[in-house]
DNA sequence: AATGAATGAGCTTTCATTCAT
DNA sequence: GATGAATGAAAGCTCATTCAT
């Protein structure tokens, strides 16, 4: 069970009020500008200080630490669903398009997902239960003949991550139509190609793959964590 | 036939070779930072003072248009390669091929094709001119039965400008790897997938999807152009 | 002699006049409060902008070093007017003196003077030039047979910075009666004491020494110097 | 007798246990970080909330003077065992040396006793029990021939002070040094110097004079106390 | 009465853009 | 016409002090 608590004694009712603040702020602001994101657009969000978010979260990894599980742990969910799924291919077919719109519509979360290392361990702990996870399901797949052989979960990942960054959160169907493309690659032999959805791509699919230069670069953690602050939870 | 020269009186001797040289020092900086790079950076790389970038283009804008052409051309160029092969479902293989490592080594080039609108018409007519070619393409390669119908250029612009994104340069392997799944997803039918090349994708590929990010965000132009200043090109 | 001229090609004539304001209110601020003046108060004083000093001078360090020369070619000068002299004793307690003043005025000399290592090169071999010349000094006074033997200049320069530190720049008065008890320590023998001049101490002798208090600590420098840029002078 | 106790009613039996280890908190973090120190430091060191030191001790003045009595006590003490001794200029000695190192292990100490006026009325009152027992102790010294006349409580207060700042506590050699020279400056006459004991100073005992600085300059109190709030003590 | 949290003000540093020479 | 310099605005971060619980 994921809690957002941190592990010492509880907060006090109002920090803890704006500790969820923070957090929640971090998450949409995290969504919509990916995780470049100034603290202060995340304080002026949650209403609070800009100060108040570095008492609670020195780093910003703090911070993305602190987001990661509830994250994570929805992708775990569905794999979960997936994995009792008497169609294999069907429930990877529907994880695929879950995680590609979970993403498009989480910046945050698709960054998340790309982000490896760069001292973020729990972080990359979380991959780590994603991975088997999604490797069996698409063994279970492949034993039933439908997907091809040789995939790996990140050969997956990386075409969904790419095609979440197309288009708007609403423009589903153009993501929906690259999805159709790549699953009739993923199929280990079919006689006709699967209708194509929506309608074709256009310049302003296009045109959106522009968005996510924003923000300075992640400066990254200049001093190693001073004493004491263990980053809330 | 495309010519650099801007369109009134000719420059004197000097403005027009340090014009040569920003637009030089532009395409290799854009290629290696992307559009947002600094106009400082494309100054100390043509050797010229900042200021006269601005005189030359007074917005960025304007530098992208003048670059764009000669990248078009060499689009076109191909196309027209690929228009007289006799093997259409092979030379959209190729092309498709070509345009992504193209983009992949030259991040400008990648977001310039999927800039649209944003006032930069040179840039949209230019786009014009690759979408008939491409159309042609694609239709004889459905029309020997390879490609399956439905798909336009822009359906395959899309997929493959984000698999440029994909690594460094150097990683085409991994490039390679995601287009064959696209490709075994174009074709009609198929009894067998094609074998995968290279390796499965590692956590390396996904964490260079983070690079875009650098600098600050375009912040447009701040006034529409005061007087003078055609822009040069 | 000393330029503070830049090494390569000399500046414009605006920036040279810049470079020249924020020299001398670097000056008078390092002077009025130490060498942990804020980049803020420098720039204001010199009434130019923030940014202009850090461009001239990247780094604090660079304008100390910029600084020092001057200073130290001063006490430089002094010593070898001191080496002239027919009489060391006198020339030495007048060296001494001129330097103990030299520092009650300029509260960043002193720490120049104090500031070993750290980065700062340049002014560590400034301090080289100093010490022979104060050594021979020394050690004419102790062949005429006045200056106590065993003393080397740090020990002279330790209680003269000290004393710098009493009161405000105005109060050599209580500065001098410390001296004469210092130099009355200083001499071999003597039958009696040199009379105290001035007044004794008072309490505002003592509160002026809270004054060293001020600003944030040097954070020191936290990249080694970019690439280019070598510090102007 | 010296006592902790406020004037008013006592306080509550916790609030009295906190008010005192605020004040042994304070004295160690004054003594090892100087007056200016954070009352955050003084809060954590004593384990209660900053604000219960803020509660007690609304200005920092309040907590100097609640702890100048225990200091003042402790040189008293020692002047009056001065004061018996039947060689009073080695008792003067003593006194001196054990104030200038007393001083340099408690940089608080040197700063209480060197800060005047600034509305310390009790830490003032502290200084004048002082003053007439060193003044007694000069006298003696000045009666048996062997100090100097013209001297004041002040005039030796200033230099041990000063002397006190050289070095880490652990420095007491370099300070002894500087002490011999002052007493041979101290005394009437003599027909040779004392020899100096240790060693010849170094570059870091100077660059140690650096330290002082720390945290930002007192502010002094914004608003001149505000309603109750009787500082405690 | 005590607390830990919140904050506002301050300094540092960096660019994109404009300006005086 | 060209230049290098200047700048204002913005973000990151910290700390002394005050406040809600």
């Amino acid at each position: 069970m994921t809690t957002v608590q941190p592990a010492g004694r509880p907060l006090r009712r109002d920090a803890e009020r704006n500790r969820l603040l923070v957090l929640a702020a971090a998450r949409r602001v995290f969504a919509a500008r990916g995780l470049d994101a100034g603290f202060d657009e995340i304080a002026r969000e949650a209403g609070v200080g800009a100060a108040t978010v570095y008492r609670r979260f020195p780093e910003r990894a703090d911070l993305v630490d602190a987001l990661f599980e509830q994250q994570i742990d929805e992708v775990v969910a569905q794999l979960k669903s997936a994995a009792v799924d008497p169609d294999p291919w069907a429930a990877l077919r529907r994880f695929l398009r879950w995680g590609m719109e979970a993403q498009a519509h989480d910046r945050g979360l698709a960054e998340v997902l790309a982000e490896a290392g760069h001292g973020h361990e729990d972080l990359d702990r979380g991959r780590q239960r994603i991975e088997p996870l999604a490797g069996a399901l698409i063994s279970r797949a492949q034993q039933v003949g439908r997907l091809r052989p040789g995939v790996t979960p990140l050969d997956l990942l990386l075409p969904t991550t790419l095609f979440a960054r197309v288009g708007t959160p609403e423009d589903a169907d153009i993501r929906e139509r690259l999805l159709t493309l790549l699953l009739d690659g993923l199929v280990v032999a079919r006689t006709a190609p699967t209708p194509l959805p929506g309608s074709p791509a256009t310049e302003d699919h296009l045109a959106a793959l522009k968005s996510p230069r924003r923000g300075r670069s992640a400066p990254a953690a200049r001093r190693p964590r001073p004493e004491g602050a263990p980053a809330a939870s």
